[in-house]
DNA sequence: TTCATATTTCAATGGCTATTGAAATATATG
DNA sequence: CATATATTTCAATAGCCATTGAAATATGAA
């Protein structure tokens, strides 16, 4: 991830609502919610709400598909696990101090160990 | 590290010669650098360090000592590691998925393995 | 086709952000 | 004290951001 991607991935997160959304759909997973569904859990309103989701499409941080009427917006968690990696860059002897890091879709279930 | 917190943080580092400063002064470790070596790294004026600098530290992002006449800055790691717990927490069946990421200063020479 | 639902588009608005340059402050040195 | 260096303060400016509400578009259902 260059310095630019990450400023734009940085911009689009550090904004309250703009960070809730996104939060939410990391909980949500994959399967993402439709847009009508994230407006209501947080009570913002539609237009403002294609906004922010403009903002994180554009530093890639979700997806949309459209689903009927509705548009469906996921967390694209490849983008944060750059993120991750680019922030945590040059602080171990200028290697990445966590290779293992690694940002993937909640579970519906935890697992439960044998 | 809270909601806010981290909205503070993200729009911190959410600016290009703002994230410069911060990943140099990560690069340089606890010692930290003078405001003047940093704005000579990287074309800054010293009143728009200033402004940068302020707003890093208001995230908690860096720390200042004063040193004869120099001031001196440094990143405060614990912060970055706060803000990538948070960043990570509810990707993972709810339970943060990177426990062992932590930002560390870099060693002044990498450890050679015995 | 007509109506209803879901979302986007657009223009307007107020507020914040980054940069600049000049002046002020703080410390060190002769 | 007088001067030089390091940094901050301050006011001005231009541009971007988030929110709002009304109108437009897209799809689905009767």
């Amino acid at each position: 991830m260059k310095n630019v991607e990450a400023v734009a991935a940085l911009a689009a997160l550090a904004q309250d609502n703009r960070l809730d959304v996104y939060r939410l759909l990391v909980e949500v997973g994959p399967e993402g919610l439709p847009a009508g569904q994230v407006a209501d859990k947080l009570r913002l309103a539609p237009s403002a709400l294609t906004f922010h989701f403009d903002r994180l499409r554009d530093a890639g941080l979700v997806t949309v598909r459209r689903q009927g009427r509705s548009m469906i917006y996921a967390a694209q968690f490849d983008t944060m696990n750059a993120l991750l990696g680019f922030l945590t860059e040059n602080c171990c002897g200028g290697v990445s101090c966590a290779p293992a890091v690694a940002c993937k879709p909640a579970r519906k279930r935890a697992k439960i160990p044998a």
